[in-house]
DNA sequence: TCGTGTCAAGATCTT
DNA sequence: AAGATCTTGACACGA
């Protein structure tokens, strides 16, 4: 069994390195001319697409092969204010370059729309704008040449709308709409309020999506389902996938705000997870969800090092190199 | 330059 | 029915 441990979107330890600059509306709609709003865009655009390239460079550099995108690479990308701006042509070349180098170095990047992309709502302006949304993270994919269904979306299931099996159903109804070049790269995560890991494993079983557990998410919300039983359940959901299984994994901040993510992993957490994940017996990746970024991922690898067990079952995946 | 209130977006809870 | 809260990194503005 080998594991891999990749992070969201920033690093801690490169300097000013952010791949989410923005602008506000209020300040990009105050801007006095067209060239001067253009100048902007094009600006962060680049600014972005750089600091993305330079943590990827990065990651390799660490053997940190498991990334996910920040889904702020293009300020304002669906916003109505800037729907004419054809960024891809713009940036035919940067994005070029990093999806080059995501497949030279065989990188498992994703990207996770933010939780405003819900398909399974009442209304339909709601729904048109989350295509807009998965569409232009399905665009920035393409843009980078990594056409491949293997590079996913992760999602959730979506509101409650008070009627959980109605909004599950209008879900299904939603999902099978979706252009296919969308549709195949998305991929479910239980919630932390109200979709359950069951709830999710349900559906994607039915509609044939590989699913994302968050064990966080699943000690907030079950119904006393035991993780080693879903688990092998949960896996299997990726069989005819080429990337093995990927698991999302963070602390809770403190037992009054449980919910939110703590600064680091908490090792004792991954080592019951580890645990458990050895009696499926399957390789897998997770996604850690830390304040602290690459600095939490580095820690936890530091001290999984100490472990005699863990060293005997992985690979040493996510090895620091000198570089 | 620094600290802090604010920010595109929806759902849901509180009043 | 309207307003607050969720959650988050980064902006934007004023001191």
């Amino acid at each position: 069994m080998i594991f891999r441990l990749g992070y969201v979107a920033m690093t801690l330890n490169l300097e000013k390195c952010s791949p989410s600059g923005t602008v506000t509306v209020t300040v990009f709609n105050k801007l006095p001319s067209e060239e001067a709003r253009m100048y902007r865009l094009r600006k962060i655009t680049r600014s972005n697409l750089e600091n993305t390239l330079r943590i990827l460079r990065y990651n390799q550099a660490l053997n940190i092969k498991v990334y996910r995108f920040t889904s702020k690479l293009i300020p304002l990308a669906t916003h109505p204010s800037i729907e004419h701006w054809d960024y891809v042509s713009d940036f035919k070349d940067e994005f070029r370059e990093i999806g080059d180098f995501v497949k030279e170095n065989n990188f498992r990047v994703s990207a996770h729309p933010d939780h405003y992309t819900l398909i399974n709502s009442p209304d339909a302006k709601v729904i048109e704008d989350s295509i807009k949304d998965l569409d232009y993270h399905v665009k920035i994919y393409e843009a980078m040449g990594l056409e491949d269904y293997k590079y996913k979306l992760v999602m959730h299931v979506g509101g409650l709308y008070k009627q959980k099996k109605a909004s599950i159903e209008r879900f299904k109804e939603n999902f099978v709409k979706l252009p296919e070049r969308i549709r195949n790269r998305i991929i479910l995560e239980n919630d932390d309020k109200s979709y359950s890991a069951l709830d999710v494993l349900g559906i994607c079983k039915e509609l044939n999506i590989p699913m994302v557990i968050d064990i966080h998410h699943h000690n907030c919300v079950n119904n006393g389902e035991k993780l080693e039983d879903l688990l092998p359940e949960v896996f299997d959901t990726w069989n005819n996938q080429e990337f093995v299984p990927k698991i999302h994994f963070s602390s809770p901040k403190s037992e009054k705000d449980f919910r939110s993510h703590a600064d680091s992993i908490e090792f004792g957490e991954f080592e019951e997870f580890l645990k458990v994940a050895r009696k499926v017996g399957r390789d897998f990746d997770t996604m850690l969800e830390a304040k602290n970024k690459d600095s939490a991922l580095l820690k936890l690898s530091e001290e999984l090092r100490e472990v005699e067990w863990v060293n005997e079952i992985n690979q040493a995946e996510f090895e620091i190199t000198e570089g």
